[in-house]
DNA sequence: GCTCACATGTAATCCGTTACATGATTCT
DNA sequence: AGAATCATGTAACGGATTACATGTGAGC
């Protein structure tokens, strides 16, 4: 079966637990948003088309006026994640980094806007890093409660990432004489 | 003025010297491609749009029957460039990587496939790794004769980031029991 | 009473890629 | 002669974001 990347995402999400549109939305805000991100346009017309293909089963769970739908994997929606994990196929990797980008052209500026400009790049990854270990300790009881090490695993690599980045750029801040 | 980030690039480009939207393409391909990525589709028609507002200059170099328009920055342009890259406005960032969001999901399979799947990550870094060492005596060369070190610092920081995800990758597949 | 979080969905729009169309020159 | 590279451009398409529309329930 053919799928997009956003449906492996919604069937993964499902695998952890049952869950809604707006769940899945703000599960993934808090889980994969560093290296994955979704909105509400991709996530509720993908959880229709997953249920015509039988992947996903939903069910309505209004209690009172307040609507709600919530959705859950099938065995076949269980395979489709299975194979998609295990196939060794190609691995699509992107990476934007507009930071970057300005430091390759960074010749145009002076020193001391160079400084700046790591300095700002440094203090954004030390915002995601600080969001990131804000939320470490709500993967360790999940990972404690249902035994899923690896959402707890990826949030380990993302700090590190972070990491890595700032200390590659105080050490540039250093080599620079303003 | 409010120019998209591509607009940016493209003037970038073209402080390193004259170039045409091939040359700038081809020239991205082998530099910034790791983490900044155009197409022609959006390279011609800013070109023309950048051109209309002064920021570039297009002059016809046909030799002989192929057609050739090379662009160079103009003083506004030069500004313009600089002025984004010592704003401390925010940096755009973003990461889609395949390969951490299925080791997400990947409680979902067995030992050996998760080791299969770190070993897949690690071979498409590997091979970046290779491809940016590969590009490396030609940006040395290029900083030695301009004198613009940031290209080299830039490539430099690739090669950096692509060990340390391989690194990463080899840590944690020491760590599973297959 | 007000604000915030919960909840669903669609339409307009933007951004960017891919494929296509076309042709010259250079290298093997 | 044929393949690869140089060179320009557009149209169709796909993927994703944003804004909009709508309403409930809980806490202050």
């Amino acid at each position: 079966m053919d799928l997009s990347k956003t449906a492996y995402v919604v069937l993964g999400m499902l695998r952890l637990g049952k869950r809604t549109g707006y769940e899945i939305k703000s599960f993934m805000d808090r889980s994969t948003r560093f290296f994955w991100v979704a909105s509400y346009g991709q996530i509720y017309p993908e959880l229709k088309r997953l249920e015509e293909l039988g992947l996903v089963e939903g069910e309505a769970e209004s209690q009172g006026g307040r609507q709600r739908r919530a959705y859950m994997l099938t065995a076949a929606g269980e395979a489709e994640l299975r194979s998609w994990i295990a196939s060794g196929g190609p691995l699509h990797f992107e990476l934007r980094h507009e930071g970057v980008l300005r430091l390759f052209f960074a010749d145009a500026a002076t020193p001391a806007e160079q400084v700046g400009l790591l300095r700002t790049i440094r203090a954004e990854h030390t915002r995601v890093r600080a969001e990131l270990a804000a939320i470490e300790p709500a993967a360790e009881a999940a990972c404690d409660e249902d035994g899923n090490r690896f959402p707890l695993i990826t949030l380990e690599f993302g700090i590190a990432y972070a990491e890595f980045i700032t200390d590659w750029c105080e050490r540039m801040e250093r080599g620079i004489d303003v």
